[in-house]
RNA sequence: GGGCCCAUAGCCUAGCCAGGAUAUGGCGUUUGGCUUCGGACCAAAAGAUCGAGGGUUCGAAUCCCUCUGGGCCCGCCA
């Protein structure tokens, strides 16, 4: 609707300015904004000064020529150039009983579905995020991606995109060998390992039970599968790095490499534990995958060994003096030291990038268009893995494979790693701000019973976390916290939620709650109505913005901006102590909308919307 | 050594890609506000040489160059 009207304007534009000027400009080309600040209107346009040196004529007197021969489009009410710094804006204001009155019926008639568009209708979209390392629990860092592919794909969704969400399970890899090898051995049981000072992991040999400073840290979760494989791979690790044991895993991992399925079962075997453990934790914050691809998977069906062929076939493959054989992308800005990135290493065995192609051959089989949230660490690889793609024909059309990089989240003072045991796991994360929303809501709301205070608090906490980690934009670097992470007030999700929750209540006091009913005639007598209904209209653009470009932050701020409006809307607009039964009537129609707008952006950000809390 | 990313008040952050109206909010600080639809709130105040320097432009937080600080990468690990 809002972004209909835009088009109208432009094009009107485009049609005036021809008409005064002879310049043939399409409407594309016409800049047209939608205004936040509605002193200057609901759209805006600086095309005046953009049109000075075409024209040649003073700004005010393109405004004046452009505004005399401007035709209003529907819901257009009237166009007024503003000077501001020496340029001349042309503003345009909407006619608002009945641009607000279609706004409202059509969120109120859309309802879930409000803000969505079938842009993309009809193609399939596979998203591939998290594809977190089987070595242990999910932690604060790598659950970014996993945040952020979850908004990418309710995003996608909302603008048409039939969504087909995937997990890339490396089961093949040396860390896996390490671990099943830690385990079929024991290392647990006997080494006791502790931390020093700098916290680096320190190996003691024992015969009698062994400590295992990890396990004391994370008893509650003892049970866990990823965690007890975490336990196990610290200290193997440190031991294979002590002991100088590579050769005995890199043995192991040689023999998947090859095929052999008895090798392949046993990373398998470890692998699914810790995969088990993980979906756990993504289930808890409501998030599900329709497909997990094993790596494993593309060697065994010989589509790696195909790749293989294919590599070496390609123009720029050569073979390196170590005997290992490389791709040479220098000549797409892609040096590598050793003179190509390699893909064979002597020995025969392939290196993970054979794999990533024989996966992306096969995802770009399975769909219109692919996307991969990566962290920025990734980056080269990614751009490395487009370039094979092309070379040997697999993507065609560069927009047909595109990324979502995010940067690192850090703890203060060191990084987060699985292999020094230095984690937040994304669990301990989710029981302290439950632990913490318990409480606030308990105090809050004497007369809810445990079971309905308990999931309250898990909606309010998993909400705060989600929220504080989408709220940034992607490529800056997180610095993680427990207080921010889990703080509920301000600009934090258990705000929005907090105004949905107040709007739910008048709706409720009204008796209104469940009454699906539009009011014949909607009228708005105050700035805060419009102010608010402004905003509500503002939200499809929103979408179409962060699914187009990218930017999941998007959504946490529209939603705040809309909580703040309702939050002045409810100050200075009495819904219920309305005097007029019209103006009742119309602001619970403005309620009830902003209700819906809430739901739906918290939703794609997989925030739930308490009714109270 | 080379490449990519980030830099906005004490702290966090929007705006940057497509340059233009007094730079967006939050936390913290100070002051005020619950007999009126829920105080996880509201109103107000103070707080910014937009990392530094140069350039392009009528106009730069935004584009270009140089530099500084931080992160990431430059594995025959994945």
């Amino acid at each position: 609707m809002i972004e209909d009207i835009r088009i109208e304007i432009k094009k009107s534009l485009a049609k005036a300015v021809h008409e005064a000027f002879q310049l043939s400009k399409s409407p594309d080309e016409i800049p047209v904004d939608i205004q936040t600040k509605p002193e200057f209107g609901e759209f805006s346009s600086n095309l005046c000064i953009q049109l000075l040196k075409a024209a040649g004529k003073k700004q005010e007197e393109i405004a004046l020529e452009i505004i005399l021969r401007f035709e209003k489009p529907e819901f257009v009410d009237s166009v007024e150039a503003m000077e501001a710094g020496g340029v001349y804006y042309l503003n345009f204001f909407l006619d608002f009983p009945a641009f607000g009155d279609k706004v409202l019926r059509e969120v109120l008639s859309s309802k879930d579905d409000y803000g969505k568009s079938d842009f993309h209708k009809g193609q399939k979209l596979l998203l591939e995020h998290s594809s977190i390392n089987p070595t242990g629990p999910i932690n604060v860092g790598r659950v970014r991606n996993s945040l952020i592919g979850d908004t990418m794909a309710g995003l996608a969704r909302a603008v048409g995109w039939d969504v087909e969400t995937h997990f890339y399970v490396d089961d093949m890899g040396k860390q896996v060998a390490t671990i099943a090898w830690g385990i079929e051995n024991k290392i647990s049981e006997k080494y006791s390992l502790t931390f020093d000072e700098r916290g680096e992991p320190v190996l003691e040999e024992t015969d009698g039970p062994a400590e295992n400073e990890l396990l004391s840290r994370y008893e509650k979760y003892a049970d866990k599968p990823d965690f007890k494989v975490f336990f196990t791979y610290v200290p193997t690790t440190k031991l294979i790095e002590d002991e100088n044991l590579d050769s005995e895993i890199d043995e192991l991992a040689e023999r998947c490499e090859e095929g052999e399925e008895e090798s392949i079962g046993r990373l398998k075997k470890v692998v699914e534990d810790v995969l088990a453990g993980q979906k756990q934790t993504l289930e808890r914050l409501g998030i599900t995958f329709d497909s997990f691809d094993f790596e494993s998977r593309f060697v065994l069906d010989g589509s790696a060994q195909k790749a293989i062929e294919d590599l070496k076939a390609l123009p720029q493959s050569l073979e390196l003096d170590t005997g290992a054989n490389a791709i040479d992308l220098s000549e797409f800005g892609l040096e590598r030291r050793g003179g190509g990135t390699v893909f064979q290493r002597p020995n025969g065995t392939s290196v993970y990038i054979v794999r990533d192609v024989a996966y992306h051959r096969w995802k770009l089989g399975q769909a219109d268009a692919n996307l991969i949230v990566l962290g920025e660490d990734h980056k080269v690889e990614y751009k490395e893995l487009k370039t094979i793609l092309k070379l040997l024909g697999d993507l065609k059309d560069d927009n047909l494979l595109d990324v979502v990089h995010f940067a690192f989240v850090g703890m203060k003072g060191r990084r987060m790693s699985t292999r020094k045991g230095v984690i937040v796991s994304v669990d301990e994360l989710l029981d302290e701000g439950i632990d913490r929303a318990e409480k606030e809501v308990r105090s809050r709301n004497e007369e809810l019973d445990d079971e309905k205070v308990a999931e309250i608090a898990k909606q309010v906490a998993i909400g705060a976390i989600k929220y504080h980690m989408l709220k940034v934009q992607t490529m800056k670097q997180l610095t993680f916290s427990w207080e921010d992470a889990l703080d509920f007030e301000g600009d934090a999700a258990p705000y929005v939620q907090y105004a949905h929750a107040r709007a739910s209540s008048i709706l409720r006091k009204g008796g209104v709650f469940e009454d699906t009913s539009i009011p014949e005639n909607i009228v708005f007598t105050n700035e805060s109505e419009r102010d608010l209904t402004r905003l509500i209209s503002h939200f499809p653009s929103i979408i179409f913005t962060a699914a187009a470009e990218r930017r999941p932050h998007l959504l946490p701020d529209y939603a705040y901006k809309l909580a703040t409006q309702f939050t002045e809307f409810y100050h200075k607009s009495p819904v219920l102590g309305a005097e007029e039964p019209e103006v009742k009537e119309s602001r619970i129609a403005m309620v009830k909308a902003t209700r819906q707008t809430l739901r739906n952006c918290l939703s794609l950000l997989g925030i739930e919307s308490p009714d109270r809390m």
